[in-house]
RNA sequence: GGUACCAUAGCUCAGUUGGUAGAGCAAAGGACUGAAAAUCCUUGUGUCCUUGGUUCGAUUCCGAGUGGUACCA
């Protein structure tokens, strides 16, 4: 499909510097910017997502930041409506859309799209949590075994979520998971391209640490604070939020629940390169070559 | 200065009744289509502080040295 339109997806583990670097491409592409993060919808979770500041936000216009509540619920289908609304929203008098985040699932269902399944009933789901708790994991595996013996063959069997997942839709639905998980890909109206920032191990850990470190300087324990009494909620089940919970309550010391949260966003910058590795129309740059990437994008 | 105890994986430690060793954490690799900053899987060779002795064989026992900790002066 030839086309004139093309979203320019900026991907690299956390604290890469993907803000800034699509602040900057938005500006001389003169267009906007789509999150593809999905922490930083959170309109409550501004320091410890390291959500673009009010300054960066007005350098240039930013799109589905800030614009959930925790208390929302939300997912990726939900996403994938979203971002390409907010995408051929912009496409209507700008060339290029700048999409920039680290969340892998995301990214893939905005450029690929995922497959319609019905939603699951909440009570569906509350049961199966339930079951889950009272019964074990053995039980829902058997469960699965029966209602989609397909996925239960290929299915990462350990994983609750993905086993309840299978589940909430086989019940919901009164069939396979398999038949609705046809893994179709969507062909978008628009080119993609996708650019990623390559950075050394080490200074990527050093720059995670000094991040860290800045957040509680800006105020990350009052944040976090704040969010406490809601810390059932799945949005609170955040790097940055969940360590202090546990300082909150006495589990631990601050300083080790500092050290917690820079071993954990280490670990969360880990699996996103694993995840981003596996994807080969990225194209990695070095931090330091924005021109490269300038003229990259230019071509497109 | 004296006495006691300790020295094993990046860290905290276990262990070998003498046959060259293993947990937790960290770390690395991976999976992942509606909770995804979530969730799950796999991976353990290291002068067992140095040195002399005993022994077929020492990381293990004995001596000395070095370093650390505690107590006594």
């Amino acid at each position: 499909m030839s086309n004139n339109k093309t979203l320019v997806v900026v991907v690299g583990p956390t604290a890469s510097g993907k803000t800034s670097l699509a602040i900057q491409l938005a500006n001389d592409l003169n267009t906007e910017i789509i999150s593809t993060d999905s922490r930083q919808f959170y309109k409550e979770l501004q320091i410890g997502t390291a959500a673009p500041t009010e300054e960066e936000l007005n350098a240039a216009k930013h799109h589905l930041i800030g614009n959930l509540s925790i208390h929302d619920y939300y997912n990726v289908s939900m996403y994938e409506n979203d971002a390409l609304n907010a995408s051929s929203e912009i496409f209507k008098d700008h060339e290029h859309v700048v999409a920039v985040g680290g969340s892998g699932l995301y990214i893939n269902a905005l450029c690929d799209g995922i497959d319609e399944i019905p939603d699951p009933k909440p009570e569906v789901r509350k049961q199966l949590a339930e079951d889950l708790e009272t019964k074990g994991l053995d039980y829902i595996q058997s469960l699965l075994k029966e209602k989609d013996p397909d996925f239960y063959k290929i299915v990462d069997i350990n994983n609750p979520k993905r086993v309840l997942r299978a589940l909430e839709v086989c019940l919901t639905t009164g069939e396979s998971f398999t038949k609705y998980r046809v893994k179709n890909l969507t062909e978008r109206p628009f080119n993609i391209i996708k650019i990623g920032l390559l950075w050394n191990r080490e200074l990527l850990v050093d720059r995670i640490h000094q991040r860290v470190d800045i957040m509680i300087q800006q105020g990350l324990i009052e944040e976090a604070k704040a969010m406490h009494q809601y810390k059932h909620l799945n949005s609170l089940n955040t790097v940055g939020y969940k360590e202090l919970f546990d300082y909150f309550e006495d589990k631990c010391t601050l300083e080790f629940a500092i050290e917690k949260i820079k071993t954990n966003t280490r670990r969360y910058a880990k699996r996103q390169m694993t995840w981003f590795r596996k994807d080969q129309n990225i194209v990695w740059f070095a931090p330091d070559q924005y021109e490269e990437m300038l003229k990259f994008v230019r071509q497109y």
